[in-house]
DNA sequence: TCAGTTTTTTACCAATTGGTAAAGACACGA
DNA sequence: TCGTGTCTTTACCAATTGGTAAAAAACTGA
């Protein structure tokens, strides 16, 4: 219903909003959403605070709205994970654009991991209706490859979950990582090899069933 | 100076203090520092606010000693890693025991990553002055393993940050975690197993040198 | 030019926030 | 029993918070 009107935005409203959601990212991937305030927002998108809630109707609808718009971005690099591909190089390039995005996106990926750190209050439904499909979809991908004895014998679910893990935790945690590898820029070359090595190692069907696998038949 | 004085705590200060600590984990773990609010941490506690105050200056001397008393406990598992023992087993024993830590203290867990991700504001010096010096420490045991082939080939830094990612992942994105795989006790279970698989993997000296290591001599 | 619309500013709230002052309730040894 | 120190409550702030009303300004097409 609300969805209906599908108002053209001026050249104004658009570069506004854009203002706006550019500051919206960095003050609630730093602060979180109850930590961050509209002075914040108004003050690094440049506005004032009144025509801020001109554009949007509320603190929450602007992050409802980063988070809504910023979802299918995230989850595009796993989407094209394709059956029809080599596995290995698949799971591989999948990895590969994670890191890409963690490295040129690192307050999209705090935004996240504030949110569901947090407990997901305002995610939950999208994780559910956006995330589980595809989720379930490619652990189903996985296990056929695993099947058909063509990357190593690997619990799918959990195998996507330590590549979030990963990947993620290079932006997510870059002020504990910066600490102790000073050279960012090294730190990420370094970093790409190594999860790539890694996840080489792990996903090598060559190695051989160390696990006996109770599939049918 | 502030230290010299070392009074002692009577029953009821014991119990308070420990009761504030334990809502202010609750708390700021849910919302992150600048998101929690005393009341909150007062409510739950079961103290009025003032009460709270009468046994901490500010919001933030909570926020830091919590931080502090935690610290320690946060990585001693990493300090027991042996350079006598067997290197697969330490380093497999030391995953062992932080997936048990994120199982068994999940909140813990959060309140870090909430820091760490907000930039570490209030902790960056104890990273420094605490954490950094461990991690190079265990880094050159790592790393001398590697020399003596009796582990594979891998960068002795990532693989920490790669331990730490992955299994406090488990805990500090549960909320998205449980929406992938609801089975909360299962999931436990088949993620010990899944890192311990992987990480024999990754750490199997018999794999073989698969990068060219360009070491001394 | 000018009426009509969109955008921005100014001036405000009421509620919540971290924190204080001071009086009152309590504990406990002499 | 009393007095002294510990603990708790009540009653407050001043500042900040998310949000509103309405006037002022800027832009628009004719």
């Amino acid at each position: 219903m609300e969805d209906a009107a599908p108002k053209k935005l001026s050249r104004i409203q658009l570069a506004n909003r854009r203002k706006i959601m550019d500051a919206a990212v960095s003050v609630f991937s730093k602060h979180g959403f109850r930590g961050a305030t509209l002075d914040q927002i108004a003050d690094q998108a440049g506005l004032s605070k009144p025509n801020v809630l001109y554009y949007f109707d509320s603190k929450a609808a602007i992050h409802v709205e980063l988070l809504n718009a910023l979802m299918s971005e995230w989850l595009a690099p796993l989407e094209v994970m394709d059956a029809q591909g080599d596995p290995l190089e698949e799971i591989l390039n999948y990895i590969r654009r994670k890191m890409e995005m963690s490295r040129a996106f690192p307050r999209e990926s705090r935004l996240f991991a504030n949110e569901i750190i947090q407990g997901a209050p305002r995610m939950r439904p999208h994780l559910e209706s956006g995330l589980r499909p595809l989720f379930e979809d490619k652990c189903r991908l996985i296990a056929k490859w695993v099947d058909e004895g063509r990357i190593a014998n690997i619990d799918p679910g959990h195998l996507i979950l330590t590549i979030w893990a990963v990947t993620q935790h290079y932006a997510d945690f870059e002020a504990q990582v910066h600490v102790l590898m000073p050279d960012t820029q090294a730190t990420w070359v370094s970093a790409g090899a190594h999860v790539e090595v890694m996840f080489r190692r792990i996903l090598d069907p060559g190695a051989g069933p160390k696990i006996a696998k109770p599939g049918p038949g």
